[in-house]
DNA sequence: CTATATACCTTGCATTGCAAGGATACTTTT
DNA sequence: AAAAGTATCCTTGCAATGCAAGGTATATAG
């Protein structure tokens, strides 16, 4: 089976977005408590296109390790759609400590990233 | 099992580097053609830890999909050490191509990131 | 009562960073 | 000449995670 180059940077374009979602999605959650398909929404205003099956999966994980956690909350009677409840998550006092050091993280992992490119990326 | 807080950190850290090492290889290389014990070096430069063991299965895969090549070299001999020959490795026309869609899809999501975390991020 | 919409979630695959280990050839030391 | 050191090359197996695809449950609309 060949790889073609357009394989290639579709595969590294997601690979780049490993742990970035992380990032994001807590980011999104400590402005303001949110449901799955909210935080989907708001990804994709930022033109993060996330799919429920990479989701779900990362909210439990974060759930898991104590960063966040939710409550179930009806849907605001003003909102069109149905009544279903909704899991609304928050950052724990851990997430947000987990948060400030995933920015720190971010701000030098991309610090790197501009030193390596500088003379490529003009 | 359990995973604390600092696992998590540690492993998102590392799924964080994910598709930038890509990246940033391409980049060294294309400033000027680099072996891979060099290479490891001038990452470590930016704070970018990275062993072979990683390294070299990356280099396989983008010269497979024709974005790189190499040509054997004896080390120059202002060089102390010994004279094994090193593998020196350059960008193919479709490795250029390649790496300046590799960096406006970095510039993409570092802009969607820094829109997500403007108001966690100061 | 059926259809649609919205919310929840799981399974299995492919990819990749890394730890660990190994092979080969040249240089230096004994 | 033999042994030790060093620099280069490389492979194997594990764990983590994005995603395609599929599944369940409840409320509203027709």
């Amino acid at each position: 089976m060949e790889t073609t180059t357009q394989d290639r940077l579709e595969n590294t374009k997601a690979q780049m977005r490993k742990g970035i979602l992380e990032l994001c999605v807590l980011s999104i959650i400590n402005e303001q408590e949110a449901y799955p398909s909210d935080i989907i929404a708001q990804l994709k205003e930022h033109q993060l296109i996330v799919v429920e099956g990479t989701l779900y999966p990362l909210l439990n994980r974060l759930k898991k390790s104590g960063l966040l956690h939710y409550n179930w909350k009806e849907p605001a009677a003003s909102e069109n759609g149905n009544g279903r409840p909704r899991k609304y998550y928050q950052l724990t006092d851990a997430g947000e400590i987990f948060l400030a050091e995933l920015l720190n993280t971010w701000n030098l992992l991309a610090s790197a990233v501009y030193q390596t490119t500088k003379n490529n990326n003009q």
